[in-house]
DNA sequence: TTCAAAACCTGACCATTATCATGAGATAAG
DNA sequence: CTTATCTCATGATAATGGTCAGGTTTTGAA
């Protein structure tokens, strides 16, 4: 209970946001949160996701605001239950590099405190989020403990190692225009459409700049040429795939 | 015994060269190899690690030789006992992306044998090299059964993919004069020198491109500007650093 | 509602890097 | 020892993409 209470106050000192919109104890219970079949929770025992359940903290995070950042040292996990987060790493140049985008299920930070090491990317939204923070006890305490845990966490990061090998291929071989394409079709397969179809995640020009790691106006002329090529077309910020196959081919190499 | 002989058939089936250089069934035990201290093997128990003596099988492979194959299922994993192996991926556009460099120590296609995945790179050894195939069900059994040993491959690929993020940075945000200079001091800092001074570990003009992802022509020309400035000296394949400072500004962006 | 700031867009220009072509050494096989 | 095959090297040229400099539109806060 000290415990929890100490989460209050440094959460408390750390934003400037009223704290009712910061916390709300989340009187859910891990046991019964959907998310967790996304994860290595799944795997955790009903006493270890008992004692998970009751040392968390939910928070909500408004878009644009910071969950952590780069160097900080972690104190715990932040399991995804909503929105969006980019994960980016700041490079000697000043440019941003996004690395990876997580979504519902995904839990950020598991990096760092499994390998007890400061935080290699910064946590920010790019939507309004919903994360529980999970102290890092509850979670080396079960990886100690549970080998089935630690396996399930294991095989994931196996899997995003796997998707780290396949981004450093892509931006070592492919031309700019290749990975903005493959960017568009990465958007639609991960976070889908919106009713209109338009892609449902929405991130600025800059982001996808980042994402692809190449300028913002680089960035812009490449969309503004599939627009006016029809492959694409926009509504503000949003924008929707209309010629899937050809920016598959793009992709491909023709 | 029988699973022994299955694997003396494999790699006789397999490999074309003469078994006496190929296969070399070592009397030498896990439980005394120096090498395990540098990986995950470590922590296993001495009954785990007798298990795994019992079944494993040393090979040695000649410079240039593949060790697997991208895509191809993994019977087991390879501890590197001497020599470096590239792990490499080939990209849509016919060129081949050197994502790692393995040395001593390291175990090769752990990744794909945790995820039960083929593997999503190739090895191919850049020196001879002396491995040790340890097959799948003895690490897969360990890591079901042993939470010390599934925490330290997890701690390691934890590491690992630290790198690879580090790495996407470097690919996206830095020139290929950056990237190349990077690549002499990585070189240097994890293969040493040999006693004239010149780099350990050579490696032809190309695979330096694909490691730091640009064209052997680009590789050679910015190589030959270094030697131009006498930054570095070569002598046949074999390079030398001579202004390690000069090298590391330009890396920083001056 | 208004106004400033942020995001988006386009053009012009220049630096970087890939590609193609060619040749010289080195190396290995016969 | 000779010849074929790599690897290293360099030049010429073209494509790609970054930077700077100006716009317009959108957004959000007062």
């Amino acid at each position: 209970m000290t415990y929890i209470n100490f989460l209050k106050f440094y959460f408390l000192a750390t934003f400037t946001k009223p704290i009712a919109k910061r916390i709300s104890m989340d009187h859910g219970r891990c046991e019964n949160c959907i998310v967790r079949k996304f994860n290595a929770l799944r795997a955790m025992s009903k006493e270890e996701l008992k004692a998970v359940s009751d040392s968390k903290v939910s928070r909500n995070v408004k878009k644009g605001d910071m969950i952590f950042d780069e160097g900080e040292k972690l104190g715990g996990v932040y399991c995804v239950r909503k929105g969006v987060s980019k994960l980016s790493k700041l490079s000697s140049n000043g440019k941003d590099q996004i690395v990876k985008l997580a979504s519902k299920g995904e839990v950020l930070g598991q990096r760092s405190v499994v390998a007890e090491e400061s935080a290699n990317l910064s946590a920010v939204a790019v939507s309004d989020m919903e994360v529980c923070f999970i102290p890092r006890e509850a979670i080396v305490k079960t990886l100690h403990k549970n080998p089935d845990f630690t396996y399930e966490v294991l095989r994931l990061m196996a899997h995003d190692l796997r998707e780290a090998d396949d981004v450093i291929v892509n931006m070592s071989q492919k031309t700019v225009k290749q990975r903005i394409a493959e960017a568009l079709l990465y958007l639609k397969n991960n976070f889908g459409l919106d009713e209109e179809g338009y892609l449902a995640l929405v991130l600025s020009r800059e982001d996808i700049a980042n994402v692809v790691g190449t300028a913002t106006e680089s960035c812009i002329r490449i969309l503004s040429e599939f627009r006016k090529k029809e492959w694409i077309k926009t509504s503000g910020k949003r924008m929707a795939i209309l010629e899937e196959r050809k920016l598959k081919e793009l992709v491909e190499g023709f």
